[in-house]
RNA sequence: GCGAAAGUGGCGGAAUCUGGUAGACGCGCUGGACUUAGGAUCCAGUCCUUUCCGGGUGGGGGUUCAAAUCCCCCCUUUCGCACCA
């Protein structure tokens, strides 16, 4: 009867929709404080690329963040949940070029569509905290923060290799490029050899590593990707020298152990060292010729290379400062001129490349290592070179020594012989910086033929980008061409001077976003330190990851910077990181503007409404799994909320319950009973899926929660009403539109946001009876009920009494009786 | 090649952290009710095989009274790294 009488409640979402945005907005619901009074809880999510609209993947991330804010803020917390714009990079050049707009009107015109389209959406970002990385308000600090790594030595210029991308005719950082090919455009990376500007990241590498160890909320995924790809080792570094001229070669090993089996010596071709051999003209031609093949292959061919190997021999010889042997000096390709010292001691024997080398070139193997006492290697028989630690041998008074221990006595003796070292290499290299681009927050710093580089002073930041005639890539940044930007005069001197010309990577402006938003509109400092130390750290920080050794490297290191000094307090910025699974199309591809399968949230929240566009993505599956989006899913989530979950409004009494009581079991007939622990069971697994992101688990007891409800059979109306608006409650999180309009129509006037979010009943979780399972030799037989925590003799007579079971133990002994409370009991019988 | 994660009905997924009645919740499907009609709503059913018994969480082995869950080997998929000496 209330069922029929419920459905003429019509669900007419767009009014609901319109009104609540339009309370929050004026109540500003989500203002966070400038410092919080309570306690706090910062949520981010990672800034949006103004690309062009918000799409599913946005849409999902979003919801799941502002799900958290909504919870925390339920909890009694002030919640920072703010968004902005990552709006600088080279689309908006392109979009320029193309379109001949300018790139901030391109940029500036997304932004409005996108945060049209996300206000739309009624997530509860605090939107008077919007920042925009483009703006000149906010890259003054981008360029302030570029000063004062400059002032500690940390930002600083040198020429080296570089990858270059021939379309985009800019440098890109070793992050940007993915498999030899650069990020954004997939054109083939070159090498060119340019003065660029770092960051001296490197000098953070080992609090980068060390610290995740302090993240236990991290994903162990993305710290084990940080841990490799800043990819520490300890060895040691020994110096060989260049026979004749007696220059010192001193190279970087991990197997000091296996320096007495070294038959040559290898060269990067990039390494300087390759000009300053004294080679005979003969050699110098074939050294020049293949050093001018290899810089011609794409990184692609080079890095693709893994067996086949090639060089060439300089007709000179290194000197081993163990053993005093001569061995060939050659130039190989597999060498890396970036890590270590560009060169390597080679041991074929013990070590796979080399050993692949030596095979192709019939360069000699020495074997010093055996696997163990009894056995030795024949180099022969060898296929692959035996890399594992063992037993030295033929190394003169190291014979007998193993593994770990022999390297330490090598190294050991390097040391005291002055030709060695203890060593840690790292395969992160110093953060690339500098781009000859238009788009972005120009580097602050003028060259002065005098004084040499000086950072601007701060107080002419920021250094504005001026205007250009136009953005095509020319090789150099278009800031050069404006003879009025790059003409100025020295700060320290006042002579005749030059800015540089070029711009930030816009990684950069992204390491320090999460500290702007929390002073967003402080025009003296980047954000005030009172701020930073109440708001920070990050108590959830939600994004892709794809940016596990990008951003999370970059905005970890800026962190560390800041902290070094005195700005923030703690060494790490983010307390807890989650990443959020992909949204692909229906046939489970990405989804993407070239392939025209962009799915916009638009169209589902007209046609059915944002809660139900929400609770449709949080039901699909857990946050953190990549999905294809289905229309599918709606029906069923569209059906609980129309037929079942808003008519609970209707079956409302008008009581105005106290919600901060509980009731006693024992006052209350069967089907209360059993509602009531049917609802603590709830609020219990509803607020532990809240913690742990997993929506769709809450609503599904959400669901089972108001398929057991039945007003009809309740006669307490504050008995009834307590439910509805617990449950109630329990949505708000997820449908906030929905839970806030029937908040209201069950008679609050406040904000169910600022309403306290359920605590259940401890005593009413469980019923007093279980239904518990008897198996007998571990196979379910039947299944018995039980006083809850009944005794195990109880249990076991209860068991062996029963039919079923008995048939079973007929004629069998009984070995063992198990017996788990609450769960069951096991008869283990022969 | 190295590293990580994951494999459960026709489908999305529960249960995995903490070993204890596998398949919650929903989609889809089947049958029924109500209807002029229904892509609406309601009710029932839905792992396989089936009276019972039995089998079943990618495959194989192990630990245990008991394994989707813990351990070992293998296969597959996804992601990351890709000559880092």
């Amino acid at each position: 009867m209330q069922q029929k009488q419920v459905r003429t409640l019509k669900y007419d979402f767009k009014a609901i929709e319109r009104k609540w945005q339009q309370r929050w907005e004026s109540e500003a619901l989500y203002r966070a404080p400038q410092i919080p009074s309570r306690d706090k809880f910062y949520m981010l999510v990672m800034f949006a690329y103004p690309s062009g609209d918000i799409h599913m993947g946005h849409f999902r991330n979003y919801i799941v963040g502002d799900a958290v804010a909504r919870y925390q803020m339920m909890l009694g917390k002030d919640v920072l949940h703010p968004f902005g714009w990552d709006a600088f990079g080279l689309p908006a050049e392109r979009a320029a070029i193309q379109r001949k707009l300018h790139p901030a009107q391109w940029t500036y015109k997304n932004i409005e569509v996108s945060r049209n389209t996300l206000k739309k959406t009624g997530i509860s970002f605090d939107w008077n905290r919007e920042i925009i990385s483009c703006s000149p308000e906010y890259y003054k600090w981008t360029q302030w923060m570029f000063v004062q790594l400059f002032r500690k030595g940390l930002a600083y210029q040198k020429t080296g290799w570089v990858n270059w991308c021939p379309e985009d005719k800019t440098v890109l950082a070793n992050e940007q490029v993915v498999n030899g090919a650069c990020e954004r455009c997939h054109t083939p990376v070159e090498k060119k050899e340019l003065k660029q500007w770092y960051f001296k990241i490197t000098d953070y590498a080992d609090r980068l590593i060390d610290d995740l160890d302090r993240l236990p909320r991290w994903p162990e995924n993305v710290k084990q990707m940080q841990r490799e790809w800043i990819g520490r080792s300890y060895g040691a570094e020994i110096d060989f020298t260049i026979k004749g001229t007696g220059e010192k070669l001193p190279i970087f090993t991990t197997r000091p152990d296996t320096v007495f089996g070294v038959t040559y010596m290898a060269l990067a071709p990039e390494s300087p060292l390759v000009e300053r051999l004294d080679m005979t003209s003969e050699y110098r031609d074939k050294v020049e010729k293949y050093r001018n093949e290899v810089l011609l292959r794409s990184e692609i061919e080079r890095a693709s290379a893994t067996g086949d190997k090639d060089g060439v021999f300089t007709g000179q010889y290194a000197i081993n400062p163990f053993s005093g042997e001569e061995v060939q000096l050659w130039v190989a390709d597999y060498v890396l001129a970036h890590y270590g010292t560009g060169a390597v001691m080679a041991v074929p024997a013990h070590d796979s490349r080399d050993f692949l080398f030596a095979k192709k070139y019939n360069i000699p193997m020495k074997i010093v290592i055996h696997p163990d006492n009894q056995t030795a290697l024949d180099p022969i028989e060898m296929t692959d070179a035996f890399t594992e630690y063992g037993v030295m041998v033929n190394s003169g008074i190291f014979d007998g020594s193993i593994g770990e221990e022999a390297i330490k006595k090598v190294t050991a003796y390097a040391a005291e012989k002055g030709f060695g070292r203890e060593k840690k290499n790292y395969k992160l290299r110093d953060w690339l910086i500098s781009r000859q681009r238009y788009w972005g927050a120009p580097i602050p710093i003028i060259h002065c033929p005098k004084c040499g580089q000086v950072a601007v002073p701060e107080d002419d930041l920021p250094v504005l980008l001026p205007e250009v005639e136009n953005y095509l890539p020319k090789g150099h940044s278009p800031l050069a061409d404006v003879k009025e930007f790059i003409s100025v005069n020295c700060p320290q001197c006042g002579g005749k001077a030059e800015r540089d010309s070029d711009t930030m990577d816009t990684f950069v402006c992204s390491s320090w976003y999460y500290l702007r938003y929390l002073d967003p509109g402080n025009e003296k400092e980047p954000f005030s330190r009172e701020t930073a130390m109440r708001w920070m750290p990050i108590d959830k920080y939600i994004g892709g990851i794809t940016h596990a050794t990008g951003h999370l490297i970059y905005f970890r290191f800026f962190q560390k910077f800041l902290k070094d000094i005195g700005w923030v307090q703690d060494d790490e910025p983010a307390r807890e990181l989650f990443n959020h699974g992909m949204v692909m199309d229906p046939k489970g591809e990405v989804m993407s503007k070239s392939k025209g399968n962009v799915i916009s949230p638009i169209d589902v929240m007209d046609e059915r409404g944002i809660d139900i566009a929400r609770l449709g993505m949080f039901f699909l599956a857990p946050a953190e799994k990549a999905v294809s989006w289905s229309e599918d899913v709606l029906t069923g989530v569209e059906k609980f909320v129309i037929n079942r979950f808003y008519p609970l409004v209707g079956a409302y009494r008008g009581s105005n319950p106290n919600l901060k009581q509980y009731f006693k079991l024992s006052g209350l007939d069967d089907y209360s009973r059993s509602i009531y622990i049917k609802l603590n069971q709830t609020i219990k697994r509803v607020s532990e899926d809240y913690e742990r992101l997993q929506y769709n688990t809450a609503i599904s007891a959400l669901m089972e929660l108001t398929r057991d409800f039945d007003s009809d059979r309740i006669k307490d109306d504050q008995f009834n009403d307590y439910i509805i608006k617990k449950a109630i409650l329990l949505m708000a999180p997820m449908a906030p539109h929905l839970a806030e309009e029937m908040w209201h129509e069950c008679g609050e006037t406040g904000s169910i946001f600022r309403a306290e979010w359920p605590r259940y009943d401890d005593s009413a979780v469980h019923f007093d009876t279980v239904k518990i399972a008897v198996q007998v030799n571990g196979k379910v037989r039947s299944e018995i009920e039980l006083r809850r925590d009944a005794s195990e003799t109880e249990a076991v007579d209860a068991a062996m009494s029963d039919p079923r079971v008995r048939d079973f133990l007929d004629g069998k002994s009984i070995l063992k009786k198990i017996y788990i409370p609450n769960r069951l009991v096991n008869l283990v019988v022969k």
